[in-house]
Parts: structure tokens; C-alpha cells; sequence
DNA sequence: CGCGATTCATTCGTGTGTGAAAGACTATGC
DNA sequence: GCATAGTCTTTCACACACGAATGAATCGCG
């Protein structure tokens, strides 16, 4: 049951039923098998892949507000996984990286996000994902550059 | 700036961040507009075309748990946007209506969320507006009915 | 040099979501 | 008929997001 079709063809609406749904599959495998939240993982694969960053940086990429960026590397200090320092260049901002721990974290959490992400992508078949991927790719990119 | 090609090739992430995009945008639009949320519209929108409800039955197609409803329903009371009565024939639930106050709000956020998806279909083309309405809608319809 | 504008992060108040547990009611099986 | 099991909503404690306002440091222009 719990059919979707429901609401109407309106794509917002969709996306957002959507996003909830993977993210509560998704959070849920990565705090069993990861201890981390999916939150948290977006920033761990950020540090992980491209290192050491500020933390407007990180929201920029993930496109969240400085708020939501403060609050989350703090509860993610307070679990070990990052530590957090001034940047002594420019002592307005702090650099945030990963700690050993949060490193681990990083990559049982990818492993745990590969898998899900492998079915999400047989689910749809190759076609269809590759132009899912380029079509929200262009949604969220598209927004930004128009000012 | 804040190109989103960013943290991975995985689906998960990348609807993470147009999830939030896209609502941060629609919400702003909305609250100027219709003086609602965006959470608000998708159960007004509920609402309006199959009128009264049980909480847990918009909860079902809004992929909401229990407790996200309840909330959401008792702000949108107290912003008289819908009355909550008791179900007489089983006192357990809830039925949930729209005020006229809420009908007029539904029909204005109708008229604005109409507006934003059709520039997001614009962006996206029609032939792949389609196709990812379609894969969103297998998405979160699968993890449903495979148990 | 110095003062105003800008930028980076934080705090505040609020809205929205979660899982777990409790409470109220209904349904079922003996 | 009555205990037990199941269902529906609420409450609780928490995570995560937002906009607006604040504080701290830097930039940039005169």
C-alpha cells in the first residue's frame, strides 16, 4: 500500500516523498552498520575525498546554511569524527578535518552507501539513472547561476 | 558558483541536496504567496481534492511517520488552516478537515507551486520531466512493496 | 592609517523530521 | 466476557534545517 501517485503530478511535491523515503532507508542502514547519520556522511565523504575544508565550504558544496553547517560539525566533534581549528590565515573562519576516527567512519559508511546506491541504479536501470543523475545534476546547479 | 557535481556519483546525496534546494526555494515562494509552509501545502493540497482524512492516512501518502503529522496538524489548527475531530465510529483516530480559511490557502499555494513546477519542468525538458517523474515515482513506490 | 562594508561563523527561535515508548481504543480468540 | 494483541495518535528526546540577527576579523577605499 501507501501508493504515491497520490498527491499530483507536481514534481516538488514528489521529490520531496522521495527524499524523505531514501533518507530514512539510507540513515537507517549508516547508524546500524556505520554509527553515522546520513548527514553526517555527506560531510565524512566531502573531507575524505577533498580533504581538509572551511566551513562555509562545505555548505557551499552540499548547498546547506551556515546554521545548519555550525550545528552539524558540532555534533559531529562532540562524536569524534572531525576535529575543528581557526584557520590561522584568516582567523574569522575554522578548518575542519577528519579525525582517525571519522576516517573509518568514512569508509564503512561509503561501503554502506555504495550498496544503496547500487539498488537505487537497478532499480531505475542504467538509462534512466544516468538521465535521473543529469536532470537533478541541472536542477540543482541552475538555480544558482541565474542571478 | 557552488557547482554540485561535488561530493559523488551517488544518487542518495545528489537528491539530498536538490531536495533541499528545491524546498528552501519553494517554502520561500510559498510563505510570501499563500502564507504556508511547503510542508502545510502538501497536506492542504491532500486535502482539497479527497477532502476529510485520518492523520495516519496522510502520514501514508506523504511517507510522514506518526509523530511528523501529528505535528504538522496541530501548527496548521492553531494557524487555522484545518480542523481535527474525533472519528465517532472509531475513537482511536482523528479526522482532519480543511477550514475555509485553509481551502483559500490551498488554492493560492495551488496557484504557486503550479508556477514553480512548471519552470522546473522547463528546465528539465519535457521528455525528461517524464522520465523522472517516472523514476521518482518507481523509487518511492519499491521500498514499499517488497517486504 | 582608519573607518565602513563585507565575510565567516555562531546564536536564537522556529519548523520539520526521526525512533521509542506510552495511552486510548478496537478486534480477536478462547 | 475478558485478556491479549493490534492499531492509531500522542509525547518525549533528539537531529537537522531555515532566516534573522550578532560578533569577530578582514578588506578596501579614501
Amino acid at each position: 500500500m501507501a501508493r504515491v501517485r497520490a498527491v499530483d503530478r507536481r514534481l516538488f511535491l514528489l521529490i520531496e516523498i522521495v527524499a524523505r523515503r531514501l533518507s530514512r532507508e539510507a540513515d537507517a542502514r549508516l547508524r546500524a552498520e556505520a554509527n553515522v547519520t546520513a548527514s553526517q556522511s555527506a560531510v565524512l565523504f566531502l573531507l575524505l575525498r577533498r580533504g581538509e575544508r572551511r566551513l562555509g565550504s562545505i555548505g557551499e558544496v552540499l548547498a546547506l546554511g551556515a546554521p545548519a553547517v555550525t550545528g552539524l560539525i558540532n555534533r559531529m566533534e562532540t562524536a569524534g569524527l572531525v576535529i575543528k581549528r581557526k584557520d590561522s590565515s584568516d582567523k574569522r573562519g575554522a578548518l575542519v578535518d577528519l579525525t582517525e576516527a571519522g576516517r573509518r567512519a568514512a569508509e564503512r559508511a561509503d561501503q554502506v552507501l555504495r550498496g544503496f546506491n547500487a539498488e537505487l541504479d537497478e532499480k531505475l536501470g542504467e538509462t534512466d539513472a544516468a538521465i535521473v543523475y543529469d536532470a537533478l545534476t541541472r536542477l540543482a546547479t541552475d538555480s544558482d547561476t541565474d542571478a
